[in-house]
DNA sequence: GATGAATGAGGCTTCATTCAT
DNA sequence: AATGAATGAAGCCTCATTCAT
């Protein structure tokens, strides 16, 4: 797994990432991929044994980053409250600036072929286990709500709006700082 | 002449269904399809144009079947928290006596190949702002809260529920009645 | 190969020529001809035993009723000059009146999959040997041509003339009596 | 890295030229041809969009081959009568060596699925043009004729003669000098 | 390490044909 | 006699993967 041009594998995953965002996993064909990284077909088999390798690769990377967010969050030591409103402000900072990104997770979280990987579930139950604690220790999460409520709340809502948003479901507009207040404000009540 | 059977194309799409929320839309293949349903490759060509067409029939009766209950629901004129609690239990119920049904339309709505129907989109965004005048109307909605906002909680938080009961996030337990308490009061507070 | 209705099967007949020039024989399917035919898939199977033997009755048919005109003419003891002429103008008349008939006739006589059929080979060499005796009765073919002769010389040139001008190879423009008056000519002259 | 097998492409064409000869476009599958070529089912996929386009490059290519000898012949400044004769001969001689190949051009220029290729229908107009201007240079063609003619004349009855004789229409004895003799002069003829 | 030519399993789809009614 | 629902063989094509260079 280990490459001698870092820059080839770091261009061939970004690009699955964006051709798999616009066409599905099955749309994106590992000699497209490979084009748009200006690599070979074959190159990408030196670090993965198969494209769901790859993709899983990134998937968790990914995951990781955002965890990794979390968790720093979580060391900040913040009111819950305020906590929340960071983390709900992060997804919508990156959604932003890297929409694909966030597309991608939320693409692979719902695809059947891709589990959630395990490391990532473990962390995910910890960070949701760690902010009902925190939650229930500033009295801003109900007494008998769960880590599981938290998960649901924490991360379905946000990402649900995004994905509406994108999809223009009622609307395209993109989300204002308003919209990050209200979907905010929904979650707390949420917990509440 | 024989006649039409019309239970053929209803197995086939029952089949259908089961086989693609078990292996995916792509790892259910024609030929599969058809042998689980005891009918030819060839027989669902005679009612529709291709693989997806079959697909996209099915996903949208099922959302149809769900607004109409939903609709149902509306007509009878009851209080918002009783008429959200009803709509999220008749999930519930769905869930437990055919959970292919309710995954399968999970997984539609999150699959990149397939949009969510026109028609059904209309009718969802009709569902939603009545839910919201009917929560305004009885002090039950915030007032600065939207059809939108509606749609993401009560059409997320619960699916996203079952869904996380049958991934096992946190528990496979099935989803007891105080489940569905719980998840309705968390719907209510979101949008308070 | 009996038929209760006559036209019924005249019908399949008529239709099935027009859509196999229109689209070729294997772009015209059973479906397709029944339909325009107003006849069930089935159909033509009772007078028929499949799909190539419909399209040879056809054909031959087709053949039968210019060997036919062209013994009509050679009975008349024309002189050959006269008969070539008439011949040919006859072939123009049909292209004129019934485009779809010589076209058919033009695309089976070089279809891989169709055979000239037997009766009609030697109807066509019984042809071209009486008007190789005609003309050379009258001088107007050469001593040392033979009935092969004939055949590319009369059944090619004014088949082939009609087929430029379908596909505009020079010209769409329609054939006129200059053009019927050129190519006999072109055919006399080639028979010297 | 494998080097393209330059030869293996080849193959293709040529067994597909041949399995076309001998079974028809549709008759010919791709799994037979690249059997026959020893090749993988998928490989004529690298090379071509899909089956009509190989076959449309063969064409093609046989078509480009044939034009190229007459602007040979065109560029030798013969009289129209020998060019004729040589024209005519290499036809007959091709006949004898790739008898599949002179089959194959006459087939597909009758195939109702291939056009004639736009390219070489330019190149067919200007050959035309030039042997007839050549011709009345020669005082061989008569002041009235056209290119017209010429096409019909020069690339027909070679051809149906050859065909003719494939087919046993008259005979299955091969052309002999003596045959391309009376051609010749039924087509010198013919222009007159 | 990297390439990209080549593979071939497997998918979707068509359509001539059958046969119960 | 006629229908047309149903069949299923067979075709075309895709694309993840391999491996000689």
């Amino acid at each position: 797994m280990r490459s001698t041009d870092t820059n080839k594998i770091e261009r061939v995953k970004e690009e699955a990432l964006k051709l798999i965002v616009s066409k599905g996993y099955h749309g994106a064909s590992i000699a497209e991929i490979a084009k748009a990284a200006n690599v070979s077909d074959g190159y990408l088999y030196r670090h993965y044994v198969n494209k769901a390798d790859l993709v899983k690769d990134i998937y968790r990377s990914k995951l990781k980053d955002f965890h990794d967010f979390i968790y720093e969050l979580l060391d900040a030591d913040l009111p819950f409250g305020e906590l929340l409103k960071r983390l709900i402000a992060h997804l919508f900072v990156i959604a932003k600036r890297e929409p694909e990104t966030v597309q991608f997770i939320f693409m692979m979280i719902h695809d059947h072929d891709f589990d959630y990987p395990r490391s990532r579930l473990l962390a995910l139950r910890d960070i949701c286990t760690k902010l009902l604690e925190r939650g229930k220790r500033d009295n801003t999460i109900g007494e008998k709500l769960t880590a599981e409520d938290v998960l649901i709340v924490v991360f379905s809502l946000p990402l649900k709006l995004i994905d509406a948003r994108r999809k223009g479901v009622f609307t395209t507009r993109e989300a204002t700082s308003t919209d990050l207040d209200n979907i905010t404000g929904i979650c707390l009540n949420a917990l509440r």
